[in-house]
DNA sequence: TATGAATGAGTTTTCATTCAT
DNA sequence: TATGAATGAAAACTCATTCAT
């Protein structure tokens, strides 16, 4: 979720900035997901992160520019595994991977998929972050597309079998946040064949061809 | 939404208290839907209903109040498909009633669906709308256990297909709503369709009897 | 409390206009003195009353109106007795009389009493108000000086000595309206001469003739 | 009033939190007690002590506890008096010193006598405050039982005689507060005197022994 | 005269942001 | 870079008063 640039510097005794930064995001991004943007205070952020109300300001424009950049790291991480999928694969095998990165994200940071995906922020990012996250949903339909043109996916737009797909697969990484499955559950597994019998084509049309959009 | 008794008295100088209600909770809910509840002001609810600030707190007791008096009626709009829908008929037929009816009712009242199913306002509920739209999931899962009883919906729990079922048709709704799709439109099937193929007995199994939860 | 012209019309269907105005000085009188003037709204005024909120302002121009005239009323209450009192009795005797009747009057309007001489509600009445209470004063003051002149109070302003005794005299009334105490209980006695000790010349001095103010 | 731990720091263009709060202190026990609590909004108390509207609540939690804060230190001021009149003395002599001490705090602080005293307030205060102010009577009581004891108090109730003597005493105190009298005017030992005599056991019976509670 | 829905100025309180240190 | 007291605009809510009926 952060930039690795600086490393930790555990010798000195004055807290390093990028620690200051981190200690922040962090917070925030716990208090964001759990009361929720406006029951997070900022002095509450602080405390939190154990750093002085106006320090905030140092590192972030804003509460909300706060809010953004922590939006924007969550977008990139769970970008990554889109890209990483072999385009050489089938759709059903890159949209398995994608499925399995993203379940594994979820679980390591929780916090992060729900701010990415939990419609309560979609009201309050700006025009950049729509636009990341814009990016991030193209991605997926190139990769739906591709299985539209091998007749793997349903006839009808890219974009609507995208977000299908992607609903369910949220579905499953909100339990798996929420701590009400374990990444390995046999849950998981079940939500994700179904998204991919959501969005193929049905076992009795298989023999055919591919069609037109 | 609304009790149809009194009928609008246009003559009328002094305003009918039922429209003023009315009034109100129209303003809101657009508001609520589309700026998000923190970001909607009641000088911005009194004003875009005409009327002055303190009326609200005539018909309201409270801005949450206002908020939770429209999601319950929200509730009951939805919730009397899913209890009409004949329990004779076979589960893929009950379910597709239930879309075809909440089609119609985002058709009608958009901002009610998006109050009510957008997970933005699950945060700010009382205990009492929690109550009642616990009981509207409840039904509808209902509905989805004899289904699995009659061996037409997948082995795994009945909630989970339920909220599989949900989040689709949701989708639909949600395009409705937005006006992207008309209530007609061939999309809105097609999504009715991958939401029963997500949750049905997959084709090749099909064959087979009842099976074990 | 109220001008006795319109007898009690209990014949008529609509009320008696006399009627409303007692019923909301009656609600008025109780609210301020067991609530405050502030935690007393005018909605609470007339639920009390039994009439709606808008018809108090046909019968007092003002809530600040509606406690002054409550005010001025129960003042007279208080200054019948003082001019009542023989004067050519002596001052003691008078002022036992004065005792007397305000401890009876206290005992059958005891929240008259407290709106009257409780310092809650000094800073709240207006000019007139004022006037009327600082006659009351005035005509007890000419009783103890009266007693001045027959050598019957201690030397010292007359003014200072009324409000001696009248500090006193209402400690019994507070009590008396509060419940703590009956009419005619012997504290009640105890007090209003413990009131006259404090403002007679002593016993040792009293061999001594007129003195000079 | 105040801890003089901070000395006033007049170079500094920080203003000391210790200043601000005791400015907010200063501001509102003035308008408190000349307007009353109602009549004092915080937008006024904020601009008498030169500082913005939102700095009140850095220093206290709400209006209310403003009030409470005040009169507790207030209640402290008058109650190490009480404490502090030596307890081998008759009665007479340590309410004589209580009394005098009281006149001198309340020429130095006239407006906090009234806040502790004035019955305006009663009704305002919260429990704790109650519970000093409960305290500061009581131990005024033991005083009292103490010269009843030794017959140099008039038989009945201490809780009464304490009342009596203090009603007088705050007579007194304020005619001083209001500048009507100065701290050694001879009224104010006039009254003083009225107010022993008040409770003392009469001079005609001064020569039985001790009696009956 | 009585009603009561509507009003809107005014209240207390919150909190993101600033800035002297 | 970090601090935290101070800021002040804006929030939700109250309530005495008005006025069409």
């Amino acid at each position: 979720l952060t930039d690795q640039t600086a490393p930790p510097d555990v010798t000195a005794r004055r807290r390093n900035p990028r620690q200051t930064r981190d200690r922040l995001v962090r917070a925030a991004l716990e208090l964001f997901t759990t009361r929720g943007y406006h029951e997070t205070t900022t002095p509450l952020i602080a405390s939190r992160a154990g750093v002085a109300e106006g320090t905030i300001y140092r590192h972030f424009a804003s509460k909300d520019e706060l809010l953004n950049e922590i939006y924007r790291a969550g977008v990139r991480l769970f970008a990554g595994a889109v890209r990483e999928a072999d385009p050489r694969t089938n759709c059903r095998e890159r949209l398995a991977l994608i499925a399995r990165r993203w379940r594994d994200a979820a679980a390591r940071e929780p916090a992060v998929a729900k701010l990415v995906f939990g419609d309560a922020f979609a009201a309050l990012v700006d025009d950049k972050s729509r636009t990341v996250i814009r990016e991030l949903r193209g991605e997926l339909e190139k990769v739906i597309a591709a299985g539209k043109a091998a007749a793997e996916v349903r006839p009808g737009s890219a974009e609507l079998w995208g977000e299908v797909w992607l609903r369910l697969v949220l579905l499953a990484r909100e339990r798996i946040a929420r701590g009400t499955w374990k990444a390995d559950a046999p849950a998981v597994q079940q939500v994700f064949d179904a998204a991919w019998d959501a969005i193929r084509v049905p076992a009795a049309e298989r023999t055919a061809g591919p069609q037109p959009a």
